[in-house]
DNA sequence: CTCCCTGCTTCCGACCACCGGAAGCGATCG
DNA sequence: CGATCGCTTCCGGTGGTCGGAAGCAGGGAG
C-alpha cells in the first residue's frame, strides 16, 4: 500500500476484511474504536474503511453510532452452499421431524474439526439451548458430531481422538472408549449421547447419506434432543432415518453429483 | 491505487466488494472470467482480488473452478440484526401458526418500496412458491406488502401507489382504489389478498408492532397464504394476531427501545 | 497426433491512492 | 468551565496496486 504504513506488507483487502473480521456472535454491534481495537489498526484507517462499507451496505449504522452488519451482507450469506443446497431442502424435513415429535431437531455439518450447526427447528424452548444455527461444537461430545466423526477422514478422527476436550462430566474423553463407541455408531448406523455436552439432555442423530459416483457420502447429520427424564430415546430412531433419506434424495436430485 | 488505472478514482475496497456484488441469486456460483464481466473489472485485477477473498473464507472455491460465497460470510450474515433479532425471535412464533394451520406462514419487513421476506414456514410445498427467505416482492400485490404500506411513511407510499406494477390479472393496478384499500387495512388491523401476485393462492396477513417511546411502530408483518379453494380465510387472522402481539412482545423485552 | 481456442495463472515496472499522525470537533462528566 | 473521550477531517510521502503481456493447461476439432 502506500504511506508511512507501520504494518507493511499487508494488503488493503486483507485490511478491509479486518474489519468484518472484528464482528462476531459475541460482538454483533461495534463502535469504531472497538473495531479498531479488535482488528488491531489504526483507529484512522479502520474509519475510512468503514466508511466504504457501510456505503457499500456490508455493514450499517445504527442511531447510537454503533455498526452492525448490513442487509447486503445477509443476502450474500443466503447464497452460501450450505444455505443454499443443504437447508433449503431439509427444512420442510426437519419440520416433519419436529411435528411427529415435538422435540428440538437439528441438522450439522462437519467443519475441520467441529459440528457446525446448519439448521434448527424447536417450539417454545422446553430444553436449555446450546445449538444455534451457525454455532460449532464438538464432534466427540454430541450426537450429530459422533454421526459425523464416524464418516470423517482418518486424519481428522485422529486429531479429535487425541485430545478431546471436557465439556461435562458426563463428557468422554478416554480416547479408546470413543474409538470403541465411534466404531459402533458406524455398525448400528446412529450416536447417541447422555448429558455428554450439557446436562440435561439426551440426543440420539443419524447420518444423512448422498449417493455419489464413488457410493454413498455422509454429507450431514439430523439429530434430535431431548430432556434426560424421556426413556424412549430409540423410538426416535427410525424417524430420523426416514427424514435423513428424504433429505438424501432430494440433496441428491438437486445436485445431480458434486 | 497505483499503476495505470483505467478507472482512477476508484478504491481497492469498492473492487472488492465489487467482485462480492457480482453473486446474487440468480448468479451463485460464478467463474473467474463471469465475475471480470459482471463486475466490469479487468481479469487479471479480479483474479488477484478473488485469491485474497477466498484465503480470507469470504468466497471458496469449488472442484470445478468456480467461486462460490463461503462459509465466513454465511457466518457474518447470521449476526445481521433481521437474522439475530427478529427472525430469532420469530420463528417460535411462525412455527406455532404452521402447527396449527398447515399452511405456510412468513414474515416480512420493509425495505425501501419492497416486502424483504425474512422468515418463513411451509411444510411440504402444497402451494406453489413465490416468496423465499431473502426475496424481494412488491408492496402492493402481497397481503404482507399492504400491511407494511399501510405503516410506510408517507412519501414511500405514495410512490408506490403511483406506478403499481401488474403481476397477474388480479393485481390492483389503480392508485385510487389501492389507496381506499391501504385505508382499510389501517381500519381494520389486516390486509388480505387474492391471487394479485400469483395465480391460485389467498393470503392474509397482520402487522408486527413494537411499543416504543413514541407509541407502537409496526416492524415487520406476518402473512399466511392459502390455496385459493379455501373458504375460511378471515378465520387465521386471530389466529396470526396472536403470534404477532407474542413476537411483538418478545421483541420488546429484546430490545427495550430502538 | 498437432493445432487452435478458451480460460486461468504468473510476472513485473510505473505510478497514484492509501496510510495514519496530528489537529479539530462535539458531547459528556466532574 | 476545563478535562476527557470518541469520532471526523486533513494532507504529504511512498510502497502497494494495476493490468497488459506472456505463459500454461485442458479440451475439442481436424
Amino acid at each position: 500500500m502506500a504511506g508511512r504504513s507501520s504494518t507493511p506488507g499487508r494488503s488493503v483487502t486483507s485490511r478491509a476484511l479486518a474489519v468484518l473480521g472484528a464482528f462476531d456472535t459475541g460482538a454483533p454491534r461495534l463502535s469504531l474504536s472497538e473495531i479498531a481495537e479488535r482488528s488491531a489498526m489504526p483507529l484512522t484507517t479502520v474509519h475510512r474503511l468503514l466508511g466504504e462499507l457501510t456505503d457499500w451496505g456490508a455493514l450499517q449504522r445504527r442511531p447510537d453510532g454503533r455498526y452492525e452488519i448490513g442487509r447486503r451482507l445477509w443476502d450474500l450469506g443466503l447464497l452460501a452452499p450450505v444455505q443454499l443446497e443443504l437447508r433449503q431442502v431439509a427444512a420442510p424435513f426437519l419440520l416433519d421431524v419436529h411435528t411427529a415429535t415435538r422435540d428440538t431437531v437439528h441438522l450439522a455439518v462437519r467443519e475441520g474439526r467441529s459440528a457446525l450447526y446448519v439448521e434448527r427447528v424447536s417450539g417454545r424452548e422446553s430444553v436449555p439451548v446450546v445449538s444455534q444455527v451457525g454455532s460449532r461444537l464438538p464432534l466427540h461430545a454430541t450426537a450429530v458430531g459422533k454421526v459425523l466423526l464416524a464418516a470423517a477422514p482418518e486424519d481428522v478422527a485422529e486429531a479429535v481422538l487425541r485430545a478431546p476436550t471436557r465439556e461435562t462430566r458426563h463428557t468422554i474423553v478416554d480416547p479408546g472408549r470413543l474409538r470403541r463407541e465411534i466404531a459402533e455408531v458406524r455398525r448400528r448406523g446412529y450416536a447417541r449421547t447422555a448429558e455428554e455436552m450439557s446436562l440435561g439432555t439426551l440426543s440420539v442423530a443419524v447420518p444423512v447419506r448422498v449417493e455419489r459416483p464413488a457410493g454413498p457420502a455422509v454429507v450431514a447429520a439430523l439429530g434430535i434432543v431431548v430432556p434426560s427424564h424421556r426413556r424412549d430415546l430409540l423410538r426416535l430412531v427410525p424417524v430420523l432415518e426416514v427424514a435423513a433419506r428424504g433429505i438424501g434424495r432430494e440433496l441428491a436430485r438437486a445436485q445431480p453429483f458434486h
